[in-house]
DNA sequence: TTTCTGGGCTGAACGGCGTTCAGGTTAAGG
DNA sequence: CCTTAACCTGAACGCCGTTCAGCCCAGAAA
């Protein structure tokens, strides 16, 4: 059996879906594969880029075509869909973060969230850093919130459910943000 | 040389500071310390207590205390305290964002923002998710910053500064929806 | 059909990593 | 001086990412 590259991608994506990134290695995708771990270097360059181009398969996926209404509903929409993306696969949320802080993969987030925030009335200069901030924040909600799911869901401690409007609510406080600066500046 | 547990945390952040979060294996640690790998694991359970300790002893050494302004100031001087604490040490960013996100280390920084919040006017059950979304956004903009400004320093290529003040607009942000909130809440 | 070619792979090795464990050593209080 | 507990040794276990010389075989070209 040989494999492209494309192929080695959705088996990386079972591996972790149904094992975690912890346990996701060279040595365990090959042997998952019935490959050598050495095989996979004939498709990436290193680990880094597989998980750069999981990531941005995982975006990919859960990508969402965003309808054309208020720029606030909008961002809202572009928001949950990140959130929406990284929560279908365990990890994901982990995954998506650290190749980003990275520097690797798509900037697709933050373009669609900057796109969203050209319509706002944000001064030009302050739309990089709006949408810097709502990654950031979708970024950082959803690790937390993935983290503490799956640690529930492994029979630990009864953390509180801190139900998913949280994320609305959360959200909503730096939209309400975004839109004191549009409307003033 | 016999060593107590603080002495293995400021030699910890010496190697931290010089050689970054990467390097600081436990068996350069012990190398470093002239000592086994395994003697530290009479100080420390495992690695992941190691960077908690690591992370709280970041955090304590540039605690600052914070005076009895008006909330939203007290909020912005919390968050910048904060953001200099990670970002006096190479990867401090980096180590308190994976030492939080395994639930470990002091909550010291969630404690100090929702006592900052209780005075914002917010309705209660919104303090929480307010302290939390501050904290998303600390966490990912140093986070962020501390890695392109190693980047930069690394010879890399000339990433646009992104000058400090880019926190501030950021954060301003947040604060503004705090703000929103209160008042309508 | 045969030849060629290059993408895919093997197998072994290198130098790391976190962690465990049985037992030795040493500083400090009685 | 003796005891005791804290500290440490040395070796091993089973992982990890990555490199490299060379083999194999599907499919296009002749």
């Amino acid at each position: 059996m040989r494999y492209r590259r494309e192929d080695v991608v959705q088996r990386a994506i079972d591996v972790l879906d149904r094992y975690g990134l912890a346990d996701l290695s060279m040595r365990r995708l090959g042997q998952e594969l019935g490959v050598q771990p050495s095989a996979l270097y004939h498709h990436f360059a290193n680990k880094q880029m597989l998980l750069a181009a999981l990531s941005d398969e995982i975006l990919r996926r859960g990508a969402r075509p965003v309808a054309a209404v208020a720029w606030d509903e909008r961002l809202t929409r572009v928001c949950t869909a990140l959130r929406d993306a990284m929560l279908a696969y365990r990890d994901g949320a982990e995954l998506v973060g650290t190749v980003m802080a990275f520097g690797l993969g798509t900037v697709q987030p933050y373009d669609d969230l900057a796109t969203a925030l050209a319509d706002s009335g944000l001064p030009g200069d302050l739309v990089p850093t709006a949408a810097r901030t709502l990654l950031h924040f979708v970024l950082g909600h959803t690790l937390d919130e993935q983290t503490h799911l799956q640690a529930g869901s492994a029979g630990a401690i009864g953390d509180e459910p801190r139900a998913g409007s949280d994320f609305a609510a959360g959200l909503g406080i730096v939209v309400d943000g975004i839109r004191a600066s549009a409307v003033v500046g």
